[in-house]
DNA sequence: CGTTACTTGCGCGTTTCGCGCAAAAGTGCA
DNA sequence: TGCACTTTTGCGCGAAACGCGCAAGTAACG
């Protein structure tokens, strides 16, 4: 405090008391650092607009980073939708049982409704799931491990594979990019599909929650097998020509009102 | 929006709607609900001391759990430190390399200076360094997998020691509970120690990151025999003896300046 | 039906913000 | 060293956002 710093030392050193303290006052910082208080609003804006910190009123807060990883890419649409399907799924789920939960942002929003749950152990490869569940202390946390996909946040390859085999559930949950009554559910790749059909033989039941965007789609060339009983769990928005094709196959439907 | 909504569905609302585009201005909020931005404002007073939201300037914005869960309770302190540490780690992993990282907010900080990297694998146990890296496109990550432990955010068990037997690595970055001369790495339990030895038996290059305040304590009384060849990474709030007492037992000692 | 608790809109003074401008400090080059 | 150029800083001012109190309106409950 002494002598000055240099603008970009100074700005530095902001971003790591924010880290630190969760949150960081214009005044305080103005006062720490001797500068006017203008200056560090002038800060705040750059740091804020590089992502590094969050403006709040009267100062700024570091905010994580798997926020804006997960959440503000994808799950912006159908918020809602998921929110109903994955409260369903967590009405099936009872005291002392298993479940496995696939990666995606629906199952992530199952996690979260299970987080004040305990007697319940979760097998997962998402780390929406992951972090969903970081703090559970009441939930034991099973991660199958593998190579981690970027784009899904999923984890994927043989140490899921072999983990896989080694354990069984009451219930597996898993998601989809779509799902058609020929086919069953389609992946970006075989390695994926592959594994959601080991999840599958591993579970007394299987639930695939899909919200309407992802019925009758056919984005990728990769289909999972479906086991001979099974339960698609979707919204309200789906077309009921749709849901009639996959109950006339034989596929139990839940429709969650949103 | 035709019809109100109650207090309560609104308020539910936003938190969705925060959640999904991640922001929700004011005005926008007012306008979407048809109220003043005085009852917005209210409700999110209301949310923020419920802990549901952050405010902001103008706004408000979803904060995600792990800010809550990784940086409220354990990094307040020794930021800077770590923050050397993991600076003078990154330092010394080169391209093409695969890196094995242990559970802990050092490694964390250490997963955070290479986000930016290509070529380069990490092998890790650490909720913190898959959220770092998540969206690390050019970094591949492999997660070991095990039951999560809530305290550290780290994995452990059986999944982590059986796929640890099937990758080797360049070098290991341990974190530690305590750090002694004379006994090593010490943590809470047996499991963890066994699964830090395993790491060190398979890396080539066995570093040990660990800031001043850990130095000589000795919290628990599970230990991990340490490789013949190890490095210490410290920081410059090390007393002098201590790290002399290191070099003298052969131990390479970094000590970083913060 | 009356009481109670809650919610909402509005007005007001206060705090914070963002922007423009000119002075000061830092940077690079001959 | 000296000079031109860029960055940073302080200050003033109008605009935006904030919190608070009050009165009217609405839902909850016996």
């Amino acid at each position: 405090m002494s002598d000055r710093l240099t603008a970009r030392d100074r700005r530095r050193a902001i971003v790591d008391m924010a880290w630190t303290d969760g949150r960081a006052g214009v005044g305080q910082l103005a006062l720490h650092f001797g500068v006017t208080e203008s200056t560090i609003r002038r800060d705040l804006a750059l740091l804020t607009s590089q992502g590094q910190l969050a403006r709040t009123y009267g100062g700024a807060m570091a905010h994580g980073l798997v926020f804006e990883a997960s959440l503000g890419q994808r799950s912006r649409e159908g918020f809602r939708q998921k929110q109903a399907i994955a409260a369903w799924a967590a009405g099936q789920i009872g005291r002392g049982e298993t479940v496995l939960l696939d990666a995606g942002t629906t199952t992530g929003q199952l996690a979260r409704e299970l987080r004040d749950r305990d007697q319940l152990t979760v097998v997962t490869i998402g780390l929406t799931v992951l972090n969903e569940l970081a703090d559970a202390d009441g939930v034991d946390v099973l991660c199958l491990g593998g190579r981690l996909r970027h784009i899904s946040q999923g984890l994927v390859g043989p140490f899921a594979e072999a983990a896989l085999e080694r354990i069984t559930a009451d219930r597996a949950f898993l998601g989809a990019d779509a799902v058609t009554v020929e086919n069953g559910i389609c992946e970006a790749n075989l390695e994926q599909t592959r594994l959601k059909e080991m999840m599958m033989a591993r579970a007394e039941r299987v639930y695939v929650l899909a919200d309407a965007s992802k019925l009758g789609r056919r984005p990728f060339h990769a289909w999972a097998r479906m086991p001979p009983s099974w339960t698609l769990v979707t919204d309200d928005g789906a077309p009921p020509g749709e849901v009639e094709r996959f109950r006339a196959a034989g596929v139990e439907v839940i429709v969650t009102e949103t």
